[in-house]
DNA sequence: CGGTCAATAATCCGATCAGTCGGAATATTG
DNA sequence: CAATATTCCGACTGATCGGATTATTGACCG
């Protein structure tokens, strides 16, 4: 009993896992049961115990990228002293080398393609979004708390940064040619602030 | 010869829009040559007899569709005065009574999933991004020239401002209960303005 | 009229893939 | 160690779909 607990949140996390390189690396729509279960090292059968359906372990796999994500997040932005150096701390987004910006990207546009077309997905991203509310939301908060931000609609003002923040970032990850990482972080930068400090330069 | 050209000018515009009016429906993963066909009033024989595959067919209606928007936005660009309307004159993609924009999104979340994994469809991106970097630098590069822009980077803030309308659209188109129109409207023009107005109100 | 050929329809084929199922392997229990 | 439950395998099935092939139509021409 203990014992199975524990092996199935082995399995569960090892399929996800696996679930979530393979949808980076092809996509929803080109992804197999096949290709999961030969990449968790484990049959079709086996991925089938537990995980009923395709749909649910995608949705899954979602979910926990999400999780992760807004984890990560949360530290970065932890670290930051000011509102407004934590406003400015999902410049990450913009890094080639970390591993989660490359996982992520294709996961997020998949995942709005579906939302296009499936409630499903749509609600899932309204969570995403969400989440980056949440983080934001708090940053903004505190900057208008210490009236450092002449902001009356915090939560407006904070769905505008997470807006531009991915705004940007479609750009600067899909016509990378045409939109360096100095580009990224300085117009990113520029248009955030200018939604938090006013008028102020 | 002048008659047969004619139809088969007819015919590929009858299963292009089709194939649009589909995509929107149900997505580039989820359609079928025969929904297409089906649309069309035409026999899938008919539509193989105009075109050769069907990622052929969807890459004409992309490059169909993105036509059909760049003549929209210039068309309503072309109607404003100054630099600065100029710049704020794509309001109308924020607005759920238009077509274009109802199939519009789903179309192009579809594309952007695809260049995810797609390098072709990558450079069909590349090609949207440049359509409007070439709407938008005209009206910048106006903005400039008259001195009302303080703005030394025109390409780059030209590319930020498009950004700007993307990432604010995305929020709008799909989590609409979470971001009302005005919402949208107002934050992307507040935005915009600050990148081409420097630290002017 | 009959031939000819482009346009279109109707079928067919092969590949793909999600999900199923019987049973093998392994673990647990009493 | 026998009995039972759990975990896992992989062949199979049924459905789907793109593309190819074959059949039909009908317009134009000689």
């Amino acid at each position: 009993m203990e014992i199975n607990l524990t092996l199935e949140k082995i399995r569960k996390a090892q399929i996800i896992e696996a679930s979530l390189r393979k949808i980076a690396e092809v996509g929803i729509q080109n992804i197999t049961m096949d290709d999961i279960a030969a990449e968790a090292r484990l049959s079709k059968g086996g991925i089938a115990h537990y995980f009923s359906s395709k749909e649910l372990l995608i949705k899954e796999t979602f979910r926990d990228f999400f999780a992760a994500i807004f984890l990560r997040g949360q530290k970065t932005m932890d670290q930051c002293a000011g509102p407004l150096d934590k406003v400015h701390s999902f410049m990450w987004l913009y890094n080639w080398e970390d591993p989660l910006v490359n996982i992520g990207y294709p996961m997020l546009f998949d995942a709005m393609a579906m939302a296009g077309h499936d409630t499903d997905y749509r609600s899932l991203l309204h969570e995403w979004f969400d989440g980056w509310i949440e983080l934001l939301g708090c940053a903004v908060e505190e900057g208008v708390a210490s009236g450092a931000f002449p902001v009356t609609d915090i939560q407006g003002t904070a769905r505008a940064i997470s807006a531009i923040y991915q705004g940007v970032a479609t750009r600067w990850y899909l016509d990378k040619d045409a939109h360096s990482t100095e580009w990224a972080v300085s117009y990113a930068r520029k248009a955030i602030s200018s939604l938090v400090n006013g008028s102020k330069k």
